[in-house]
DNA sequence: GATCAATATTGACAGATGTCGATGTCTGGT
DNA sequence: ACCAGACATCGACATCTGTCAATATTGATC
């Protein structure tokens, strides 16, 4: 399953502006998306998230992101779990290493959802 | 000031990608977005833009939205200060009715930067 | 196989969040 | 003036969340 979650029929993701603002999202709809963005909805994810996808070959180690940041290692762990569990992160383990790249057309769903045409 | 709080530099908002995904975002500019996208990580909140951003004339009464939900008035009183807060809603006061819209460019800027042009 | 370095998991804790019932504050009509 | 209805605020509560220190796990190396 390499597509997003989102599962927007092609008529909304055909359709010229974004289905939130074009229509009622069923309760459904909005449990399904809710999580992405509030995976999304952390300063230390978002930095994370643009970290990997800014990185070199689009994917960054662990040992880096800690770096980055000034937070103990689990926290970071933590976040980078909150976001592979969205969806949004992949994860890939290379010797003792674990990267992380960005999933791409997942963000653009969300993107499109969210203000899609506008 | 009717302009979103996001304040993309004209580089970033003219590039061709997401600032998300194209460079690490600072440490400010995370924390500018991250409340944004908290506002909007529910499942009542997403579901009260869409119906505003539906309903005729792109605004709605909170008695309608009560109307909506199986939730108490002041639980949707409550989301809809979140959602003005972070300046995804406006609120105009006629009589005794209050109409919420929602301001579309800010979900605009904020699903550019999220997904821009991936 | 003992050790070390890179990540993950666990447990704990303070603070944030979603929800409700009760109450307050307007505003229009009687 | 009073009342009724629309909406907001308050106080309380259970749950969720971000963070850390401590510990476990996994893989490479000697």
């Amino acid at each position: 399953m390499s597509k997003s979650q989102l599962t927007l029929t092609p008529v909304e993701t055909a359709a010229c502006c974004s289905p939130l603002l074009r229509e009622p999202l069923s309760t459904d709809q909005a449990e399904r998306v809710a999580p992405l963005l509030k995976a999304l909805a952390d300063p230390v994810r978002l930095r994370l998230v643009s970290i990997v996808a800014a990185s070199e070959g689009g994917e960054a180690c662990v040992c880096d992101l800690n770096d980055a940041f000034d937070l103990s290692q689990p926290t970071i762990s933590h976040h980078l779990k909150v976001l592979h569990d969205a969806g949004l992160l992949d994860r890939t383990k290379r010797g003792v290493w674990v990267y992380y790249a960005v999933r791409r057309e997942v963000l653009a769903d969300v993107a499109a959802l969210i203000g899609g045409g506008v």
